[in-house]
RNA sequence: GUGGGUGUAGCUCAGUGGUAGAGCACUGGAUUGUGGCUCCGGACGUCGCGGGUUCAAUUCCCGUCAUUCACCCCA
């Protein structure tokens, strides 16, 4: 029989790996709510319009990326490939503008885009995202980079760096998109394939590619900045001034273009420089997307949000060291007392400690080394200590050893875990 | 989607045209109430899968799948 594996491009995640996704996902929460971001968990699936209309029909990721199938009754569905696109809807949906002025949500998921699978880039993974509505900047712009920047250094990932640019708004994109086509066209056959195929369809893109011939030309390109109108102008220098304000480093990058049409004004990006993580070093991307909302039919309203690639920030963590499965291991001295075991784990549980105990009735050496491996604590439990009531726990760091009554134990395995 | 590399034990990897090895991990013991270190023993592989060449293929060839790197894209 063909052994069932996996579809391509998207991972089991089990123990012990999953521990870490766990502390990575504890720590966004808790910096989330920190922040007053609250959490949306809109689903996975969603109507196709949604993103051919948010995320912009020329994308990559709307033209050849996504999961998209007709359910029985005919209608075409979308595996969500990000998730600002489902919050808007929601947003809108549950008319939240009319509840409350001001909107903070969070969101922590998979996510589906159809690539060629690499280190760091697979076709489902996880993001972690927050959005904010109502609130046109520039001082939240700022303050989001810099708790993403804060959150990234509590991770204990310090080497990363913070892209930030500006789109301007809708005439501004307008104005440069003519600007930079009248520049490019006249090195239409110098170009890439790729970029010679974007001139028209996505000509900002063509800014940030990575061929040589393109970097070049894109060198004497016209410079985003220099086309931003005032008001745009004083938004992002008001950004920048927060973040300098907040002691936040950054590097201003006019060519930075991200490949989501909906941005508007603040974009940014932060990568990582750990060596784990290969060519797919963007932690982090986001910006302002002032017009979606609107043109989803909503009323005018302003917003930002950010996501992050939980698989590469895994990558870009630094290793930490396991700390145990549990609290303490029970051992049987002999294979008659695991009655006794059993026992003993359930109140050393109910107490509130994590416990563990190989019951399957092997050797005193044998349950040592199991509990050596997964726990600091170890408790042995012998005909001796049933009869006089006591437990006795060895420190299996020092190797000290300590008795304690049945009702006194939790105290003293607290008082021993520090 | 394009081009290249790599698939041998759970992991990291040697190796050979005559059907396989190391280290780590796992496991039993040395030690009749105690783990880690050391020593002795044990289990573990359809050599990714399919086809071809050959008396014989894990080894050579082709295909395929997986993975990885670059491009691409992006988180």
């Amino acid at each position: 029989m063909k052994k069932l594996r996996t579809v391509k491009g998207m991972n089991d995640i089990l123990p012990p790996e999953s521990a870490r996704w766990h502390r990575l996902e504890r720590a966004f929460r808790t910096t989330m709510r920190r922040h007053g971001f609250g959490e949306a968990r809109p689903p996975i699936v969603e109507p196709t319009a949604l993103f051919v209309r948010s995320i912009g029909e020329a994308t990559d990721i709307v033209e050849k990326e996504m999961y998209t199938f007709t359910d029985r009754g005919e209608k075409s569905l979308t595996l969500r490939p990000e998730g600002t696109a489902s919050c808007a809807r929601a947003y809108l949906q549950h008319n939240v503008q009319a509840i409350e002025p001001v909107t903070k949500w969070f969101y922590v998921g998979p996510m589906y885009r159809r690539e060629r699978p690499a280190k760091g880039r697979y076709r489902q993974f996880y993001q972690a995202g927050a959005e904010l509505y109502g609130d046109p900047g520039p001082y939240v712009d700022a303050e989001m980079i810099d708790m993403i920047v804060s959150f990234l250094r509590e991770l204990g990932v310090e080497d990363v760096e913070v892209m930030v640019n500006s789109l301007g708004s809708g005439e501004t994109r307008a104005r440069f998109r003519e600007a930079l086509v009248a520049y490019l066209e006249p090195f239409a056959d110098q170009l890439s394939a790729d970029s010679q195929r974007r001139l028209h369809v996505n000509p900002l893109r063509v800014l940030d590619s990575k061929a040589p011939q393109d970097q070049e030309i894109a060198e004497g390109a016209p410079n985003i900045l220099e086309y931003l109108g005032d008001e745009d102008r004083e938004h992002f220098d008001e950004v920048r001034a927060t973040l300098t304000a907040l002691g936040t480093p950054f590097v201003v990058s006019p060519r930075l273009v991200r490949g989501l049409d909906y941005y508007t004004r603040t974009l940014f990006e932060i990568r990582g420089r750990g060596g784990e993580l290969g060519a797919q070093n963007a932690l982090c991307g986001g910006g302002r997307y002032d017009g979606m909302i609107e043109e989803l039919g909503g009323k005018k309203t302003p917003a930002i949000g950010f996501a992050m690639g939980l698989e590469r920030l895994l990558l870009a963590m630094p290793e930490e060291e396991d700390a145990g499965r549990v609290d303490v291991f029970v051992i049987a001295r002999s294979p008659s007392l695991r009655r006794e075991v059993v026992s003993v784990c359930r109140d050393l549980r109910a107490s509130g400690l994590s416990v563990d105990a190989d019951l399957r009735g092997g050797s005193l050496k044998s349950q040592m080394r199991r509990a050596n491996k997964n726990a600091p604590l170890a408790i042995i439990v012998g005909e001796d200590e049933v009869e006089r009531g006591v437990l006795q726990i060895k420190n299996l760091s020092d190797s000290s050893q300590h008795e304690a009554t049945r009702a006194g134990a939790p105290a003293l395995i607290r008082e021993l875990l520090g």
